[in-house]
DNA sequence: CTTAATGCAAAGGCTTTGCAGCTAC
DNA sequence: GTAGCTGCAAAGCCTTTGCATTAAG
């Protein structure tokens, strides 16, 4: 993942710490969690650098930031090695914050949706989200 | 709205102001937009009873909390007087912060989706969200 | 009367930022 | 060499909370 350097940002060590535990990492992790995860391995980055790389790398659609209602975001890497899109959509618990993720088949409708509004509100759509709530089998027995 | 009574919670004056002000703000208010609302139209609540009182609307799921990405939450009524469900979705532009609501008439999809998504992870699904992203007409052209 | 709710101000918790020193290019 | 990056600590900002006072039921 050079992208940075592509972009005309800096190729720093940290930059390159960073973009290379993103695949590493837990698949949704917090700032806070990729810090202590680089802790671990002996790579010190700051958390401000961690924050800063994150915003750089989610302006430039790498990955994406989310808000499950935890009081922090989580970051999901957006694109995996074969240039695949992984776009999925998550289903969260909203006791206990479990975290599933999902396929879902109709992107076609979803396109056709999109591109309907689009159209309807002069929107250049460059994405979109979907999310379920509800609560999880252990959850729900409580 | 009476629903804070029912549920057992004590009806206040200031609850009564805040729940009598929900269909006259901004549709997507935020706390702070909701104080700046009372505070204009002479009815002094303090900030940390609007977030208590936020809080408890939306457990009982008579609003609902959005992020949108602007480092605060808004909220929206979730039922309207007549007890017509309103739920619709969210067009967002990414760059000015825009918002559009829309109705989407793939509900029969979703539907099927819940339920296929329930079965298979024994999840109890209460709610679901899409929301669109997107720069406007006007953040287009920069 | 008892228990819950309010207001105020302080504390919290995540995230951002100023600045001096450092490094990619 | 110079613009951009890092780390540290401080500041920011929204939101929550402790506590004395007030009010609902």
């Amino acid at each position: 993942m050079d992208a940075l350097g592509i972009k005309g940002y800096r190729v720093t060590l940290e930059r390159s710490i960073i973009t290379d535990s993103l695949q590493k990492v837990e698949p949704h992790f917090t700032a806070e969690g990729l810090y202590r995860f680089l802790q671990k391995r002996r790579s010190r980055v700051s958390l401000a650098t961690i924050y800063r790389t994150l915003s750089a790398l989610t302006q430039m659609r790498l990955i994406k930031k989310f808000d499950f209602g935890e009081g922090t975001y989580r970051y999901e890497l957006n694109i995996t090695n074969g240039n695949k899109d992984t776009h999925h959509h998550h289903l969260v618990c909203v006791k206990c914050g479990k975290l599933i993720d999902f396929e879902s088949d109709f992107f076609p409708q979803l396109n056709h949706l999109a591109e309907k509004l689009s159209q309807e509100h002069r929107f250049i759509i460059i994405d979109h989200e979907l999310t379920l709530f509800g609560y999880c089998k252990q959850c729900a027995s409580d």
